[in-house]
DNA sequence: AATGAATGAGATTTCATTCAT
DNA sequence: CATGAATGAAATCTCATTCAT
């Protein structure tokens, strides 16, 4: 029997959902999460607020599904970045588009207050340093050589290092950060090269 | 002495104001800064909501406060870590103080949609580096050392990487932690000792 | 019929919207417009103050509407008088209507600090006056008279003075009132009878 | 032994005191008497708001001795006009003067939702007519007239006629003013040169 | 598949006023 | 004389959500 659906909504697969889903996106990256209510995405979407309740049973779900789509996407072309010949300097790319990222930090902190959101980024954090930690071990494999570094703390690395390059730039602060970049990329090249 | 501010209301030194002050921060720990409402704090503090009003104009202003005193308090303990023998090891620590890295992260994202709180928190941020990087300059001088890394970078560095652990950890994210962390103390001590 | 207004909710059509202008302009009437607020108003109507809100998004759509109908009955009732075959003294006894041209004296009022309402006004008020000069002009051409007083300045001087003896009337001030009664009722039989 | 005062009040002597006053009728001339707060009216003078309740019994008081100050010195102002060679058109001149007509105004509206105010502004005008009245009725008898209008109309038509060219000019309405004011200009200065 | 209607809860903010000092 | 402290009341407005149609 399970936990049926208490509710009926509409189809998974419906244009209007769709459209839904890209407004609340589009609200969370331009206006962070705080900014997004039923009404503001409706507006959006150019439709009545009242039919996000009728495709999502609250909020919070439709929250979870922008997150899980961008998840999936993200994941995507994380897959396709570590597969280049140069997979470092692919995924430090990735990492450092300020969309992607700024995206992902935003539900980060809407997790504080979400138990759902924080379960799925979590797993989604999880997964990402996964594929990161298996390509950076193959990548190494590959080229014969015995990193000194762990291919995860590799990639946790990576990902603070431009997560907070980002955080800080919003904020108008960029003391030190020159040297970083320049620092990471020397170190990536190596790398990527083999030497 | 002739015209008093043209607004504010109660006194700078009230115990009141500091108890209000308390209970906002001790919100912002506990749940975040979007739990902060004036009703809230108030209720935390055993007041009426209309308390914070007439000791600050506002709640942004409440939340200013809270920032500088929190901020001040951090800048000086910095300062004694950074006068240790072991500055890079004792800047370590602190930033890895769950309680006062939450708490200026917390201020980082709330920066994004608020103006005011920007500016403080840049101000702020700028002036943490300055102090680390000078420290760190200076620590390398007295070893007789010239480092790679240079001071800035390695301040943005440590704050990087601490910052994350922490973000990561209240996602329940772990994996690659327990490796950067060794990594992290075996660097430190050896800059600490000057080899 | 595509993307709906973005934010107006209630239809126009409503009956409940319809409940809510009465009510508040039965309070403008009986008590000035700075008595109405979105709980005088919901309570007069027996309904909850939300429900203003939902129906016009804010108190200065709900005044807006307010004047609009009251306008537009107006200058209907304006109209029907002008066509009579003493137009002059149909004019005069519709402009000492204490009800409505002490209901048009509180928009006059509040215009002075909602611009919105000032615009509205204005618009009514120059509607009015033109209504009125081409009446009073039509007039005087079908009794072949040439007026030594402008038409425009007729329709001024009556509704200056209409609104005066009203807006005295309500202070308790009727010192010169009866005279200037007298005046303009003998002055409008004459122009009405061609003499 | 009379009503006695329920409050220790402050001196009516006081600078202080006459500051506060000075600073409510600015805020009524720029803001209209509905910006009028404890707080407000403070600020401008440069003042703690408790003072007024120091000095006052209540804001209406302070209206109140707002409009008293005003009346009184508009009364002395008109009776230095009335006493001109060419009082008509003094008095018009005056009556025509923005600042004080919108002054008035302001409080009639007022009067609406203040008993105390209505009787105050409500002897003010009758005194004011009966001034006009008398100086009127005195011109002509000077000049050796029989006035078709009775003084107190005559009186009542200037006020009347004077305060609705400016309600109107503040909505942006002017038509037919320029032919009243020529209508009134011709018909003074006839009356004032005594054909 | 969609939407008009409604509402309880709560947000921030402002006020007039009192009182003790 | 003057002012810090406090508060009850009310203002406008927004939200998430439900329900009947």
């Amino acid at each position: 029997m399970g936990a049926p659906n208490p509710k009926k909504l509409g189809a998974e697969s419906s244009a209007t959902r769709a459209v839904l889903v890209d407004a609340a996106e589009q609200l969370i990256r331009e206006e962070g999460y705080a900014a997004v209510t039923a009404r503001r995405v409706a507006q959006k979407a150019g439709m009545k607020f009242q039919l996000i309740y009728y495709y999502f049973n609250s909020l919070d779900d439709l929250f979870l599904e922008v997150f899980q789509r961008g998840a999936d996407q993200h994941l995507e072309r994380m897959t396709q970045a570590l597969a280049s010949d140069e997979p470092l300097q692919a995924l430090w790319a990735l990492s450092s588009e300020p969309n992607d990222t700024r995206f992902i930090l935003e539900f980060m902190v809407m997790a504080n207050h979400h138990e759902v959101i924080r379960k799925a980024i979590g797993a989604f954090a999880e997964r990402l340093r996964d594929l990161q930690a298996a390509a950076i071990a193959r990548h190494a494999e590959t080229l014969g050589l015995k990193p000194k570094i762990p291919p995860a703390a590799t990639s946790f690395l990576l990902s603070s290092i431009s997560r907070s390059l980002l955080l800080e730039s919003a904020l108008g602060v960029t003391s030190g950060h020159q040297e970083v970049q320049a620092l990471i990329h020397s170190a990536l090249k190596s790398l990527d090269e083999g030497r």
